[in-house]
RNA sequence: GCUGGGGUAGGGUAGCUGGUCAUCCUUUGGGACUGUGGAUCCCAUGACCCGGGUUCAAAUCCCGGCUCCGGCCCCA
């Protein structure tokens, strides 16, 4: 038995090396040109960045270690926490905003299935430095025509959390969990029946889940201005803790809850979500307004969005983002930011792409003209786009030719005592079989096109 | 963690109601063809996922493990 390589990991052979790496080249020139600078980061980091980030569970799906020295260590399962690590540590006094992006492998023990591996690769940008409505949107625009350019079409649902946490601060914090749990999975019967039970129903978290589309925000801003009115009336335990959550344009409002229980501030202010809206119109975005987004993790402020693909079976979401407050956990000052994570491998897998590698030209020589044949080789390839390949298996010249047109040569370069002679080598069109003799100069011109 | 279906040369397969040297195609290397390729022919290399069990005899039947492809759970 040879050696296998580990569970969820894969080899990617040429060509799909060749197809990975173009699709990534497409991806990184369109940020670049959005002005997105590439960054790296380590692939491993200390444990703790992203038990901080994502609480102690998710060690369970880490690959996870002790070193030599007896460091908590990790392999990264996730980008965003190291870029904003990376940017506490070293970033903060450089300009605002500061536009970044990444692409890189993580790792995560999990099941692996259709889309799903040990390892695989993610490629993001992160907007630090603002969550104004013009900041998200161009994000949002960028994830969206990143996804494009790789022709592949996705489906972007865009949510707001403000409406969903202020309605959350209203019901005890005892019942939260299972209300999200039935938000999360869908179960629209039991959480009806919930919402009921703990006479919550009147906040309308039922009817906000279910909007969607354009008129979606029209109707929600009627629901913010009640909920506004509900949140104004004393009240039991949900007073205190809305007031903290108070309505706000100031980015540093409710950082004393954050530091009480973890979770980022966030405004229930619709009207910049609708600035958000209209500004993706004008980048010719479609979005469908859904309110049923939570995105899990608690240090999202407010605007969250993930991108759909079909053909993808379970695992269909191909993109997910948002503006979150990390900065500050990681012991950096307060800072917003907007980001998002594409997951490349999903991409990988329904991309259409056309780009073939371009075909080799072969120089085939006889043994008694060899150095001859390395020097025009070497010249080749300093002057041409494509592989050159020249025999390294001391095989005849007629094998040299098949195997020239098994590679997939176009052309070959054939060199022999009478080229040598002559100064002039033979070209070989290996579709036509047309030969003619030219220098090399004349050979490196003409293939040059 | 749960669940369905698979694992036979590098790739694709036959055999799998147990019993001759495990089938065929392709790929790879060599040759027929010692300065001209895609054809053909010949030769060579190369496999029963691993470990137990049943049996005179296991690729074939049974059990366990590993792993792959899906579906749940989860998904930062």
């Amino acid at each position: 038995m040879t050696i296998q390589r580990p569970r969820g990991t894969r080899d990617f052979l040429p060509e799909d090396s060749f197809k990975r790496g173009a699709v990534r080249k497409r991806m990184q020139d369109l940020l670049e040109r959005w002005g997105y600078l590439e960054i790296s980061t380590p692939t491993f980091e200390h444990l703790e960045l992203f038990t901080i980030k994502s609480g102690q569970s998710i060690t369970e799906e880490i690959y996870a270690f002790k070193d030599k020295g007896g460091r908590d260590l990790a392999l990264r399962p996730e980008l965003t926490a190291p870029v904003m690590r990376m940017y506490v540590n070293e970033l903060q006094m450089a300009p605002k905003p500061l536009r970044l992006h990444y692409f890189g492998n993580c790792f995560r023990y999990e099941r692996p299935q259709r889309g799903r591996f040990r390892e695989f690769w993610q490629l993001g940008a992160e907007l630090i430095g603002s969550d104004r409505p013009d900041a998200e949107a161009e994000v949002i625009a960028l994830a969206q025509k990143l996804i494009k350019s790789a022709g592949v079409n996705g489906d972007l649902h865009l949510g707001y959390l403000g409406l969903i946490r202020t309605m959350m601060r209203m019901i005890p914090a005892s019942e939260r969990p299972a209300v999200m749990k039935f938000i999360d999975k869908k179960e629209r019967a039991l959480l009806a029946e919930k919402l009921q039970e703990i006479g919550a129903d009147h906040l309308g978290l039922l009817e906000l889940i279910d909007l969607k589309g354009r008129r979606a925000l029209d109707r929600a801003m009627e629901m913010a201005e009640d909920l506004s009115k509900i949140s104004e009336e004393p009240s039991k335990d949900a007073k205190t803790e809305s007031l903290e959550a108070a309505p706000s344009g100031d980015s540093d409002s409710g950082d004393r809850a954050a530091r009480s229980d973890r979770a980022a501030p966030f405004d229930l202010d619709l009207v910049r979500f609708q600035e958000l809206v209209d500004l993706l119109d004008c980048y010719g975005v479609k979005a469908t307004v859904d309110f049923e987004i939570v995105r899990g993790l608690d240090y999202y402020t407010g605007t969250v969005f993930e991108i759909y693909a079909t053909g993808l079976g379970a695992q269909n979401q191909i993109c997910g983002g948002g503006t979150y407050q990390l900065a500050g956990l990681l012991g950096g000052q307060k800072t917003r930011s907007t980001g998002f994570g594409i997951g490349f491998d999903r991409i990988m897998e329904i991309v259409a792409l056309e780009e073939k590698p371009p075909s080799p030209v072969a120089v085939v020589f006889v043994p008694q003209v060899r150095s001859e044949a390395v020097k025009a080789a070497i010249e080749l390839r300093e002057s041409l786009p494509m592989p050159v390949a020249l025999d390294v298996m001391g095989r005849g010249l007629g094998a040299q030719l098949k195997q020239a047109s098994n590679i997939g040569a176009s052309f070959a370069v054939i060199i022999g005592p009478k080229e040598v002679e002559e100064g002039k080598f033979t070209l070989r069109d290996m579709l036509t079989g047309s030969q003619e003799s030219l220098a090399l100069k004349e050979i490196i011109e003409l293939l040059d096109e």
